[in-house]
This record gives C-alpha cells, structure tokens and sequence, in this order.
RNA sequence: GGCCGAGUGGCAGAGUGGUCAUGCAGAGGACUGCAAAUCCUUGUACAUCGGUUCGAUUCCGGUCUCGGCCUCCA
C-alpha cells in the first residue's frame, strides 16, 4: 500500500491509480539553459526512486520528463553568449545527459523536447481559444484565468491574495493582471513558428499541458516537480488542461519535492548562492551524490554541506564493505525486505528505509556463511530501489597496485612491518584501502 | 501583509499518546604487529508557555525563531 502526500489536498493519501495496468507519470524537466545545479539534480533522482518504486509494485508506468528549449531566459543567455539558441541547448542539454549518467538516474520512458512539439501546443492553444478561454490581444494570446472558478486551488491562494501581491507583471492588454501568456509574437530574431496568431512562440505553461496530453493523455496519476513550481507553474498548467479537457482533472496526486538550502537559506539564480553539480562531482563520486541528495525526506528542505556528502561516502563504504564477497546468489530476506518497501511505501520515507539498510548491514556482519548470502542479496536489493550500491567496486587494479599489493604481501610474511605499513600508505594515495583480516591482506578501491 | 511548512541529543535525521529510531562524532572494552574493518557497552533529545489526558516530544491553543510561496527558479 504506496501513500503519497497530495499537494493538492494536502494530505497524505492512499495511491490509488486510475488503472493499476498502467501507471502515468510526469514531472516538469529542466530549462536548459544554464549548468545544472545540485538544486536541479533533487527532482530527478527523487522521482527516479518513485519511478523505480513503482516499477516494483506495478507492472507497466510511463514516465515523461520534458526538455525545456524554447524559453526567453534561453534566448537571452544565448545572446549573452553570442551563440545559436541551438548550440546552447544542445551543449546544455548534454550536460544534464551527463548528470543522468553519473547520478544513475534510469531514464523516462520519454524525454520530449518543446520545440519537436509545437504543432500540439498550437492546437492546445486553439482549443482554448475556441472554448472561449483564452483570448487574442496585441499579438499574444492570454488564458482568462477569471474563467476558471477553482483557480488556486492547488497552490491554495485565493484570487484576492494574488492581486494584493501585485507583483504579477501588469501588461495594459491583460484584461486582468493574472491572465498568463499562452503565445506571443516574435521578432525577427527570436525563434518563432507559425501560427494562426502569427509568427511566435509558446509561453512557460503551455508545454507541459500539450506534452501531458500528447504523451499520457488528458488526466494522469502523478504529476511532479519542485515545490517551488506549485506556483504559477503547476497552478496555470491544471487551470489550462482542466478548461481543455471539458473539466477532467489534469493529476490526481500532485507530489513536490523540498527545496536545497545553503547556510539554511534557498539555493537560488537570484541569490547566487548556486552550487554547481559539476563541482560537487570533482570531489565526490555521483553515488555519494545520490545518496547525500536522498539522505533527507523529499518534502523536508536540504542544506547541502560538505559535512554531509563526506558523511555519505561514509555510508556507502560501509556499505559496500558489508556486500564485500557477495556471490550475487543470496536470496533476499522477504520480511526485512518488506519492512524496507513499508518505509518507502510511506510517502518516500527514504531516510528510514536507509536506517533499515544499516540494520541490515549489522546483520551481515553478525551472520553464519549461510544466512550472509541472504542479507547482503536484501541490502542489494534494497540499493537496488535507491539507485545505490551497483557499482561493481572491485574495480580492475593497474600494474602498479597490483605490484604494490604483492610487494605488501610479502614484506607481512617477511614481518617487515615498517615496510608493510609504508606500501599501505603509498596504496592508500593511490586510492587502495587495504586492510588486514584473518583471510589475510584485502583490498578495495575508493 | 496573506498562505504553507518546520523547530528532536555534539551533528545529521526518522518517528511515536505510555519499554529501541538510525547514522556520524565522543567515551570504555574486544579483536589486531600497528591500523582499518567489525563486535560489545555507553547519551536526563524532542523551541517555549498553557490546555486535554491516568500519562504528551507526539493532540489542541498561544508565543518565539527559522524557512518556502505570493516574482524567474527544481
């Protein structure tokens, strides 16, 4: 029994699909633009748990993750840069490829580009056009959100609030100020495609709402993404969808994930206060990545420290050192194996299931050969379902390691300890960690 | 200002109306040539003030503090 908190009731509620045979999943993807940050990295590897939870209870989900590449925060970077918007999609597109790869992300079941898809935003805008809830002014279309009743339901703001915030960008042509942009005009260096309202191009929301449509259809079981997108994004996606599709509900469960902090404050563009993933990975393999990224709730905001990722390569070692000798035939322990998905199962509590994991450990530890097999093949498979511990990390040792490694050898048979202990140091550089058991000298690469 | 969310032991971080979270760090011990790994032992934790209750860290209300959204943002 999966539970998930439902950002639009608020509540943690009971999964229950549309149709158990097949699962529908999307979560808004990245804008690419810019190096992805950690903060981009979160969604990703949160749903990717889901997605991997889901594939364990249910036998066939589809997963669509969009690219974002037409978007004037591209436009404008591109120009910055004095490059095609093109080459600057691509190149970024490609780096959070690279993120995919080294944060064992599995990949959705479709990766759309915006721009391959125009035709199907055109006819979702006509069609709410047509239904009289969008109209045409100054080149733009607008959605008039004073036709949807329920608007704000989801990111639970009443239509008075949004006024009195008055911060929403006030274009004299709206006939009212939180009317949103469904198309505009394009200039001649612009990208631009035809359309029945000329030459322009898509706004922010629209995208995701045809590309739902074109991919899962009008109402799916999950839609996803940043909390930070519940508003406007999310609330102006449902509100377009639902008025397209005669009132049929865009997602039954809304699931948002916390934001990373800096020193407790939200890492932003804004502030600056960015931490790039590429940094984080000259320094830390991506697993260590991965798990400091699932080391916290999904709804609970995350400080990134360095404190916290060294904590986290900790764990994997230890980890990894409980599955060291495993023959890959053990079978796994269902009842521990079940008390690890019933943490998952409870809306994502990835930090107990990990507590779980290290419960395990200590069993592996404590156990007769026999009954060894059986935890580690558990705690694998636990790992399995995070995304961890695949790594086959016995890797293959250079000719100089192995040299060393023999010269230790001996020079311990030899009791030439001086000696051993100057090799194990020397390895240790190098990235060996040797250690000395009852079987012997053993040794495992970081 | 409005709407959310959070305050747990040295740190990180789950959870619960009444005997255990867990991990890291610390202390003591076992093992070891030394390490490492592992095992055993070890901690007056739940912002604050009231209320409900036989009993609250857990429920309710007030207060304080912090964060998020209301603007591009994952």
């Amino acid at each position: 029994m999966l539970y998930l908190y439902n950002t639009l009731t608020k509540e943690k509620e009971l999964f229950q699909p549309l149709d158990p045979h097949h699962i529908k999943m999307y979560v808004c993807g990245p804008t690419v633009y810019a190096t992805p940050h950690i903060g981009n990295a979160r969604p990703p590897v949160i749903f990717d748990v889901l997605y991997r939870l889901l594939k364990e209870i249910y036998p066939n989900i589809t997963y669509v993750n969009n690219i974002t590449d037409v978007d004037d925060k591209i436009n404008a970077r591109a120009k910055e840069l004095g490059i095609p918007i093109r080459e600057l999609t691509d190149s970024t597109l490609k780096l959070y490829q690279d993120m995919t790869k080294s944060l064992s992300i599995l990949s959705p079941d479709h990766m759309p580009r915006v721009t391959d898809h125009i035709p199907e935003i055109i006819l979702f805008i006509q069609k709410l056009v047509d239904l009289e809830f969008a109209y045409i002014v100054s080149d733009h279309v607008l959605f008039e959100v004073g036709k949807y009743k329920r608007y704000g339901k989801l990111s639970n703001k009443t239509l008075d609030q949004l006024i009195e915030g008055s911060r929403i960008e006030v274009a004299p042509y709206k006939k009212d100020p939180r009317d949103f942009v469904l198309w505009k005009p394009s200039d001649e260096e612009t990208p631009g495609w035809e359309s029945p309202w000329g030459r322009g191009r898509p706004g922010w929301h629209i995208e995701c709402s045809a590309l739902i449509k074109t991919f899962l259809g009008e109402t799916i079981d999950i839609h996803g993404g940043g909390i930070d997108l519940t508003f406007p994004h999310h609330e102006n996606e449902n509100a377009q969808s639902i008025c397209a599709h005669d009132g049929e509900p865009l997602a039954k469960y809304w699931f948002h994930n916390g934001l990373i902090t800096v020193n407790g404050v939200k890492m932003s563009k804004s502030l600056g206060n960015i931490i790039l993933l590429e940094d984080v990975l000259k320094e830390y393999n991506g697993e260590a990545v991965r798990l400091t990224l699932l080391s916290a709730h999904y709804r609970q905001p995350l400080d990134w420290t360095r404190k916290r990722t060294e904590s986290s390569a900790e764990t994997l070692k230890k980890f990894y050192n409980a599955l060291d000798g495993y023959s890959g035939n053990g079978s796994v322990d269902q009842k521990l194996f079940s008390k690890f998905l019933n943490a998952l199962n409870d809306d994502l509590n990835i930090p107990l299931g990990l507590s779980i994991m290290h419960e395990i450990t200590g069993l592996i530890h404590k156990a007769d050969n026999v009954s060894r097999e059986t935890f580690q093949a558990t705690l694998k498979k636990c790992g399995e379902l995070l995304g961890l511990l695949g790594k086959n990390y016995q890797k293959d040792l250079s000719p100089k390691e192995l040299e060393l490694i023999e010269q230790r050898k001996k020079a311990r048979a030899d009791k030439n300890f001086a000696l051993s202990d100057q090799l194990r140091d020397e390895l240790k550089e190098l990235g060996v960690i040797i250690e000395d058991t009852k079987e012997g000298q053993k040794w495992s690469k970081i």
